[in-house]
DNA sequence: GCTAAGCCTTAAACTTGCTTTAAGGTCAAG
DNA sequence: CTTGACCTTAAAGCAAGTTTAAGGCTTAGC
């Protein structure tokens, strides 16, 4: 069953621009053309392309999902290269939570700093960004 | 006291390039020049440079830093602008924070999907990525 | 049969927030 | 007076797409 890239596109919840966009960086393998040179996927094209979208949903790069289907290639192999992909992602994933939670901290505070008064000439917000207060 | 840009750099902690950046894209006046053409700052250039990298730190996208600094220049003004600003990065910063710990916890599961066995014919991970399992 | 909407094609430019490179001028130390 | 660190500019590169321009296909309605 041969469906267009606008089909796909609704079918997999990634925007055609973008499949177009993963063929060329070479994500996807180049489609099956009709006589009227439009790209045509089937049920496996589907599959792959819902595999690089949902690693990229989970932050994995661009190399990273490349590194991903090379791995997933070789079904004999051990898995670990893999295991080892998804830990360095989720350390990293985990990394950028903690640096978002200090930001959540200091804009808090932030707010806290001002709440009180009217006027800017006297609002902690635009003290603290002024010199190195807070960081 | 006038300093050279790269010790402006040191001083600040944000890099040479950047300031130079920052002046293209207008956060920043146009630095006074010596005779040889080279930038000089003064504390008060440093001070804004500050107010900048801070901002950017807290995660403001360039837009945003602009109309902060437009509010910062009249003191006069309710403060209530500046207010909205921070909470509009707070929500933003915690909406981050909540899409990545869920995706922290689809990682985290992915991870166990794998652990007991050794071929990556059965390896859950690359099962989940494949169809839409796990989102 | 014809027209208009809606889908497809490509290459290339735009986005954000810088960083890096290339090619060259300047300045301070030894 | 030469070496090395610093400064200048314009331009290209990065991620990861999105948007635009200019054009061809296809299908439903009249």
């Amino acid at each position: 069953m041969q469906i267009s890239i606008g089909r796909a596109a609704r079918t997999t919840g990634c925007p055609a621009a973008t499949i177009r966009y993963y063929e060329r960086v070479g994500l996807l393998p180049g489609a099956v053309r009709g006589s009227n040179g439009y790209r045509y996927y089937d049920d496996h094209d589907l599959q792959r392309i819902s595999f690089v979208t949902q690693a990229r949903e989970l932050g994995f790069p661009i190399a990273a999902v490349h590194s991903l289907l090379a791995l997933a290639s070789h079904p004999e192999q051990p898995c670990d290269a893999v295991d080892e992909q998804v830990a360095e992602q989720l350390a990293a994933v985990r990394l950028r939570i903690t640096r978002l939670r200090e930001l959540e901290a200091r804009l808090a505070q932030l707010q806290d700093a001002c709440n009180r008064h009217q006027s800017m000439r006297d609002c902690g917000i635009l003290a603290a960004l002024g010199h190195n207060a807070g960081s």
